[in-house]
DNA sequence: AGATTCCTGTAGCAATCACTACAAAAGCAT
DNA sequence: ATGCTTTTGTAGTGATTGCTACAGGAATCT
């Protein structure tokens, strides 16, 4: 690996940490460039442009967040109220949050059409999907596809409740759950 | 009502046209003023500032909608996957997408706290939430409030991922309810 | 040593942002 | 018509956006 390889290496996950700390909104190349402790002349020597510089990060990010998932996540598969519930619970937890205000900023952009925010929420919410279609019960494949489905929608919904300041209505929504 | 509030009336839904068409982040005070057919320098004159402008148009907006809404709703209290049907559907109405990308665009900035988005929402969601109440069977006030929150809380989650460009999985989410 | 490529800092670009100072115009009461 | 308030246009503010031209220095190759 080159020394422009290495740093580059960094360079990403350094500018990760800024994203995921101020989010989109608040990550434009000087102040991702800031944070690396770099200029943005630089940035741009490492990145074509901010979009690649946003996908390279973007990735890194996904990464990380397939691992925290992995990680709150029970070993065996379980119902869907079981994952639901365990994963609404995850969802308070201070380390995730930054992660689902970044996905709700990529999806909002991704709503109107921006690139390369479209193609990457899509790619997300593959592997949101995949992930739960992998920890949740059932024999039929396609079932168990439509139920992540669900499952995923349910949980970003909760989250969006969230994002509007109604933690109480998300809450009381996974009560409801095990009610229905 | 005087010249200046008539017309202010005329504004405000030339505004909320624009915002609906080209989102909050196309709404600079410029292109708002092209819209309506006036100036920059005019729109700041009939509100004290953008956050003001803002507040008013998206009010109307959420007016409009809950119009909208009322009109797609069944007549009579109904179970939750007859609600979640029947909106899941209208929600594929081309009239009432740009709603849904204004909802998306003022949660994901509610997120990160910004103003006046964050009231804004917090008060959307709580009209979302009201709504669902009424139109959902049950007889107690205060289960029927949680599965109005979760309701809620589906069907962002649906919007979200057809906003992330998968409405074939939104679709066979759908799906998965009945199944459930 | 000389040449060539790689790295990085300075400075600046044109465009856009919300907003404002100033003043001319338009309306209206006296 | 005179004076007064309300309405509107012009032009500009300083800040920020992504990005680039230029050039000096460092490293590497011949």
């Amino acid at each position: 690996m080159s020394i422009r390889e290495t740093r580059r290496e960094a360079v990403i996950d350094r500018l990760a940490d800024h994203i995921l700390q101020a989010g989109l909104s608040g990550s434009s190349l000087k102040a991702l460039a800031a944070a690396v402790g770099a200029s943005d002349r630089m940035l741009l020597y490492y990145f074509r442009n901010k979009d690649d510089l946003l996908t390279t990060a973007l990735g890194r990010i996904a990464e990380r967040l397939t691992r925290l998932l992995d990680a709150a996540a029970p070993p065996e598969p379980v119902p869907f109220e079981t994952l639901l519930a365990t994963l609404a619970a995850a969802m308070g937890d201070p380390a995730l949050k930054p992660y689902m205000e970044v996905w709700l900023e990529l999806v909002a952009a991704s709503a109107r059409g921006v690139e390369p925010h479209r193609t990457i929420s899509g790619a997300i919410a593959d592997g949101f999907i995949a992930w739960a279609a992998e920890h949740l019960v059932g024999e039929d494949a396609d079932q168990r596809q439509a139920q992540a489905a669900l499952f995923v929608a349910t949980l970003d919904g909760l989250m969006l409740l969230d994002a509007a300041g109604r933690s109480d209505a998300a809450a009381r929504a996974v009560g409801a759950i095990r009610a229905r």
